[in-house]
RNA sequence: GCGCGGUUAGCUCAGUUGGUAGAGCAUUCCCUUGACGUGGGAAGGGUCAUAGGUUCGAAUCCUAUAUCGCGCACCA
């Protein structure tokens, strides 16, 4: 067989190695990720639809995992197939900056190679380390995005802390300060003791632990026995509350006691009956500690009942005498138990298990602790949003439909989250964020976009919940506060967005808010929610359990078309996937296979142009009209976001079928068959693999663009802009 | 407590609007001057968690149960 007109790559084994790199070298500088490049080079029609979607940014702490890339991978394929499709595409990356999560990753590399503490430092010096970390990351994220074929346009890469996004966020900000949606108060908050800052509701994670529940009273003349898991907090209570209905306990209430020495300190107990305290819980009645804990904050306020601190911001007493002064809290709770026990006061100790509210990033112990912080006020009503209010707005985006989420189970789970939503802590005591636009003067404050004139302004010395930025992400990448931006205008709301079910409340429902108050519109109209990677046994991947898979380690080992289809096929969207070298390996010998598809119909092809013709023979009319029908079923498919199914198929059909069965009996025929037969097939071969290429691209980007090169050598256009082929009988697209 | 998801071949999972089950890996046998051994051909292996129901027909729809996992709430 002659094959001197192929290329001798083909001769050997496909080397992914030898191919990505080189092969992206060219998409980026061919421009066309780029959707502007695109209309200018005629790629892409200037008026045609557009198809616009933000990468949610990596956060800068480090490197990408198996999650990132299923992220890059599935909106690649979005993006690609779109861009064939003849949309302009904008695919639109970028970086998180992570407050918290990056600033106790450089606390703790400080602590370790240095011994120092971010104090030693200085705010500003501290901050210069952290910068110099996340761009660090930064380079490292970028890179290995660009190795999994990503075709983000880099020419609009954002950050969540540059000084566009800052202008956005005083923006916000100001906006809502100004329509009293942003507010200052005193009121018991989340305290993370090992981070020394604030945390919001939904940064608390929940761990089951095993506790002792305590059942005791006061001293030896209270009337009423009460139950805690927290002795030590009850010095700081001021009240027992009962229901008013509870027979047991109707004589006591509105009197009040006074204990002279509980474990040195001296306690003022008012009775009171409030209907949220139930009978059946523990000994139906309450101690109520306003300071320490939420519910008996609301139930102070509703009595009027005095708040009295006992805990500080390390987590220690600040009451008593010797014994529990200065104390941590659980050395104190040891010390008072005691005292219950040596004064008989302690009725009974039984083993519980509860749920301890621990802090997402730092695993610190949460300590609700009454302090001045900045809110968002959810329930207000807006006037310029027809009275709604924040909550109002969030729902009725997917009420309405003009969010649709994928799929859409998640719906109930975010209205749940709605329901139980509470006004959103922003302020953080991080110095690494967006500090927060208040100035204040003695009793004076100012809130504004820009610095205030005048000497003597001091501001506020607190940085905002990342998520503040993250919220304003689809419209601060495109030119917002400028409403005039051409991004905006052309891409806003985008269409989809892209993202782990795990950030759901964080970061999906923080951008309807944001968007549908300040702009009056939604944010995106599709959300794609895609499962978390888990490893072979179905364990998360953790650095602590050793079993996470380095993507670039992948990638080097079977090459990223490999990895990428792995992480797509058998995993539908919001479903857990678990990945195993095993699948990895079977996809890197499906790229080979192609490669051998490709050599074995090129080296048979080899006088054939591969223009308009019309003498099939009924065989391979059939098998024509077979492709092109499968053409059509995988169109759709894509369309509904179905990729697990048309990576399968697509696969299904080169191997067992065209490879198998046709071209073994295309041999045949070329040995044995009248030449019509002969010319008829060869035609059929480059037809069908011309399709295959086309619709694999999204998938194996890599490959399929290399074989494109030695496909039709007169054929100068890449891959990645050619036409998605439909069949020639529908009317959209091109006809082939 | 409220809600969600899973349960299909030894393992990991597909199965789109209901039409008597599929893939990868693993196992067994055969094939080597073949486009490809990163391959080809063949085989074994499943009462689709259980019990009812709807239907001519159910892995698929409905009800209940079991079991595993997840989210939210509670957590004195």
């Amino acid at each position: 067989m002659n094959e001197s007109n192929i290329d001798p790559k083909l001769l050997k084994p496909y080397d992914p190695k030898e191919t990505e790199d080189r092969i992206y070298k060219m998409w980026e500088e061919s421009g066309f990720f780029n959707p502007d490049v695109c209309i200018e080079k005629g790629m892409t029609d200037k008026d045609a639809e557009t198809f616009s979607m933000v990468l949610p940014p990596p956060n800068v702490t480090g490197t990408l995992h198996l999650g990132h890339a299923a992220t890059l991978t599935i909106e690649d394929i979005m993006t690609r197939f779109a861009r064939m499709k003849g949309y302009k595409t904008l695919w639109l990356p970028g970086t998180d900056h992570a407050a918290i999560a990056t600033q106790s990753k450089v606390e703790k590399i400080l602590e370790k190679e240095e011994g120092k503490r971010k104090g030693d430092l200085g705010r500003e010096e501290f901050l210069k380390r952290v910068n110099q970390f996340a761009q660090e990351s930064h380079d490292t994220i970028i890179n290995q995005s660009k190795k999994m074929g990503a075709s983000l346009d880099w020419s609009r890469e954002a950050f969540t802390l540059d000084e566009k996004r800052n202008l956005a966020v005083r923006t916000a900000f100001k906006k809502m300060y100004d329509d009293g949606l942003i507010y200052r108060g005193h009121r018991i908050v989340n305290w993370d003791p090992k981070g020394q800052t604030v945390i919001s509701d939904d940064e608390i994670v929940y761990e089951e632990r095993k506790a002792k529940l305590y059942t005791f009273k006061y001293s030896n003349d209270f009337p009423i026995y009460i139950s805690t898991t927290r002795p030590e907090t009850k010095v700081g209570d001021t009240a027992v509350a009962v229901h008013p209905n509870d027979e047991r306990y109707k004589k006591y209430i509105g009197k009040t006691y006074e204990i002279k020495d509980f474990c040195g300190v001296s306690l003022n107990i008012k009775i009171v009956a409030d209907e949220s305290v139930e009978k059946e819980f523990g000994t139906g009645a309450l101690g109520v500690t306003p300071a320490h804990s939420q519910i008996d904050a609301d139930i102070a306020t509703r009595h009027k009942l005095d708040t009295k601190q006992v805990i500080n911001e390390f987590a220690k007493m600040t009451v008593g005498d010797e014994r529990i002064l200065n104390k941590k809290t659980i050395e104190a709770r040891e010390v008072i138990v005691n005292f219950l026990r040596e004064n008989n006061l302690l009725e009974k100790e039984e083993e519980v298990t509860q749920n301890i509210s621990t802090a997402e990033r730092t695993g610190g112990i949460i300590e609700p602790l009454p302090k001045l912080q900045w809110f968002i006020d959810v329930n207000k009503p807006i006037k310029e949003r027809d009275n709604k209010s924040l909550k109002e707005l969030m729902l009725e985006a997917v009420r309405s439909k003009e969010v649709n989420i994928i799929p859409n189970r998640f719906e109930k789970v975010y209205y749940n989250w709605i329901e139980n939503l509470r006004d959103w802590c922003i302020s953080r005591q991080i110095w690494y964020g967006h500090r927060i636009p208040v100035w204040y003067k003695g009793e004076e404050i100012y809130c504004g976009v820009e610095t205030p004139n005048g000497n003597g302004w001091e501001q506020d010395s607190d940085t905002l919940d990342t998520w503040f930025s993250s919220g304003l992400w689809t419209f601060s990448t495109l030119g917002w506060p400028d409403l005039n931006a051409s991004d905006f205008k052309t891409y806003h709301p985008t269409n989809m967005l892209e993202t782990g079910y795990d950030i759901l409340f964080f970061w999906i429902a923080r951008m309807i808010l944001m968007s549908t108050y300040l702009l009056g519109e939604v944010p995106f109209k599709n959300v794609y929610l895609h499962g978390i990677v888990r490893d072979a046994q179905g364990r998360k991947m953790s650095k602590s359990l050793g079993n996470s898979l380095d993507p670039l380690e992948l990638t080097a080992k079977y090459g990223a078309d490999a990895v990428r289809m792995s992480l797509i096929i058998g995993t539908g969207p919001g479903n857990d996937s678990k990945m195993s070298e095993d699948k990895i390996r079977a996809y890197k010998n499906y790229a080979n296979k192609l490669w051998n598809i490709t050599r074995f119909v090129l080296s048979n092809t080899e006088n054939i142009k591969n223009e308009n013709f019309n003498n099939y023979v009924d065989v391979d009319k059939k098998l024509i009209d077979e492709i092109d029908k499968l053409i059509i079923e995988i169109t759709k498919e894509m369309d509904e976001y179905k990729f697990y199914l048309v990576g399968e198929k697509i696969y299904q059909y080169t191997w067992a079928r065209f490879a198998d069965i046709i071209l073994e009996e295309s041999k045949n025929i070329f040995e044995n068959g009248a030449e019509k037969e002969i010319l008829s097939r060869k035609h059929f071969l480059l037809y069908t693999l011309e399709k295959i290429l086309k619709i694999l691209h999204p998938f194996m980007p890599f490959v399929t663009e290399e074989l494109w090169g030695m496909f039709l050598k007169e054929n100068k256009k890449l891959l990645m802009i050619e036409k998605w082929p439909v069949s020639p009988d529908t009317s959209q697209g091109e006809p082939v």
